[in-house]
RNA sequence: GGUCCGUUCGUCUAGGGGUUAGGACGCAUGGUUUUCAUCCAUGUAACAGGGGUUCGAUUCCCCUACGGACUACCA
């Protein structure tokens, strides 16, 4: 085919643009301990959005806080993401375009910046020690009211507005602590959007002036946040909910620094299943299902947490489970791999509203993906459960066991209660179905099935059932005196996949054995 | 208390001025499998309440109720 110069360069600038997406997002959790499935929810919708417009996913670890940094936390993150399939582009050790990617690393970027805020006037240092703020506060809600430190009574409290220039240089040679607060501007209706919620109006008379700079020398999230998404030219802000009270001082600390204010959207909480409130990290195990993706053992207390992965969830059943907790594609469709969410992925389509985790859609998920797996690829996972048990099987054979059984399971954990005829004879048998199927006729009558199972030469499944159903037609009793007995005898109990199919597993030798087994014991 | 956000079956949700309000999970019943499970079919069950606007509101607006988040020198 050829194409006119036109076209060429037409299709060329279509190229360009389609390269050219600056769509730019970023993860930012603080290192405080495991990330729970409503952060590795958040992340996933921070690189679906990524991926779906050709941009950037980012991590950046927000460890402002000296106070609850815990150091293994960083990795876990990391690991966690990994596992989830949805590693980041952008961060620690990895393509460092706009580095460091951990904010105390980047103490004197925020210094600098707090400066400016400082110079511009939108901004303050102020002196009142954290147990006169206290008694403030005490001193309102015994009046029955809310100590907010912003234009009310900024000009009688102890900051740079009311103290002279000299005053203020003084103290700040003397070494005094100080923080720096926002000047909150007054009487501004504010009206933002957001991608998810829409119109958001706030009056800025009710806003706070809000520490920007920690007295020990660091800045809080709200600084670091914005300073940080500024100069890695983040495009859209996708987070949790909980920060949308805080959108009103974002979009004002931007226009304080005179930066265009990246796109916001504020994303559904994930609720507990029971009871009130959002789900946190402190739910730990108690609620029945974990809440973390992988186990996590806290290094101070001992505890370890189980998580997704050692529960046995797959990882796409887990991110298709996750993904459907707040958004959905608007069509029946329920199953969706990594590839398909990306393509079908908007923020237009997630709820407004908090959604309660459920288990047992969880559970269906891996469920569904166990049935789209691979015998071979289960036949793996299963091996070392059977290594545990002191059990060698050929990789043959395990498969075929797995393509009988996992129709009915929902892990790979439940694979040995569903399949361990298959690889010992049973010891002992079920009561209950021994005293309803083990008639005083059965042991005569298995007998005789022995008989004529011994003289069964192609044990083929078919060729078993065709010439045990003919045996048991030509006897003129019923199926159910025959086949119930001899499905106890096999498995040992009234359970399982199709009995011939097991009988030609287990071969003829092993199924005449069982049976006779069967008849000594019972 | 204040500010902001939200509210469709038990749960996750679709829908949207006139619909038998749809799907999935769960639960129940039946069928298949002479077992159990799977699978299939059917059933169960919802627009928080009150005012407007309108010929008509679950859908738009207001109020109330309820739920949630935030209200730290935490993020």
């Amino acid at each position: 085919m050829h194409l006119s110069a036109f076209e060429d360069l037409y299709l060329h600038k279509i190229k360009l643009k389609f390269m050219a997406s600056n769509v730019r997002v970023r993860f930012a959790p603080s290192p405080t301990g495991p990330l729970h499935i409503g952060g590795v929810r958040t992340a996933l919708f921070n690189y679906l959005f990524a991926k779906k417009h050709h941009g950037t996913f980012i991590l950046r670890i927000e460890d402002t806080d000296q106070t609850r940094y815990v150091a293994n936390a960083e990795q876990y993150i990391v690991d966690a993401l990994d596992w989830c399939g949805i590693p980041f582009d952008e961060g620690v050790n990895r393509n460092e375009k706009f580095g460091p990617y951990r904010q105390s690393d980047r103490k004197d970027i925020y210094k600098n910046h707090i400066d400016e805020l400082l110079q511009s006037g939108n901004a303050y240092y102020a002196f009142d020690t954290a147990e006169a703020l206290d008694a403030h506060r005490k001193d309102h809600e015994e009046k029955g009211k809310t100590f907010i430190y912003n234009h009310h009574n900024r000009l009688k409290l102890d900051n740079s507005l009311n103290l002279s220039t000299a005053e203020v240089a003084k103290r700040l040679e003397n070494g005094a602590k100080f923080v720096v607060r926002f000047k909150s501007p007054t009487d501004r209706t504010l009206v933002m959007t957001d991608m998810i919620r829409g119109e958001v109006k706030i009056d800025t008379n009710v806003l706070d002036d809000k520490i920007l700079f920690k007295s020990d020398g660091m800045p809080t999230y709200h600084l670091a946040n914005i300073v940080d998404d500024h100069l890695m030219e983040i495009s859209h802000v996708i987070r949790g909910e909980e920060w949308l009270p805080s959108m009103a001082l974002h979009i004002l600390l931007y226009e304080a620094f005179g930066w265009e204010a990246p796109e916001f959207a504020h994303l559904p909480l994930i609720l507990k299943p029971v009871g009130k409130g959002k789900l946190s990290k402190r739910d730990g195990d108690k609620l029945g299902f974990p809440v973390f993706p992988l186990a996590y053992k806290n290094d101070a207390t001992g505890d370890v947490s189980t998580g997704y992965k050692e529960e046995g969830y797959f990882n796409d059943a887990f991110i298709n489970m996750l993904a459907f907790l707040g958004w959905n594609p608007g069509t029946e469709q329920e199953l969706f791999n990594l590839e398909q969410l990306i393509a079908d992925f908007s923020l237009e389509r997630v709820s407004k509203s908090g959604a309660k985790f459920n288990k047992d859609k969880a559970e269906w998920f891996n469920q569904q993906y166990m049935q789209l797996k691979s015998n071979a690829d289960l036949a793996t996972l299963y091996t070392p459960i059977l290594s545990e048990k002191g059990i060698t099987s050929e990789a043959a054979y395990t498969e075929k066991v797995v393509g009988l059984i996992k129709e009915r399971a929902v892990f790979v954990k439940d694979f040995w209660n569903l399949s361990d005829f298959f690889f010992a004879n049973p010891t002992e048998f079920d009561p209950k179905a021994s005293k309803k199927q083990w008639k005083e006729a059965t042991p005569a009558l298995m007998q005789e099935l022995i008989a004529e199972i011994n003289k069964i030469e192609d044990f083929s499944s078919e060729n078993v059932e065709t010439e045990v159903k003919a045996w048991i037609t030509s006897k003129e009793i019923g199926f159910g005196k025959v086949m119930q007995p001899f499905r106890l005898s096999l498995v040992g109990a009234l359970k399982g996949p199709h009995l011939f199919d097991i009988a030609a597993m287990i071969g003829k030798k092993a199924t005449l054995a069982r049976l006779q087994f069967a008849i000594d014991t019972l």
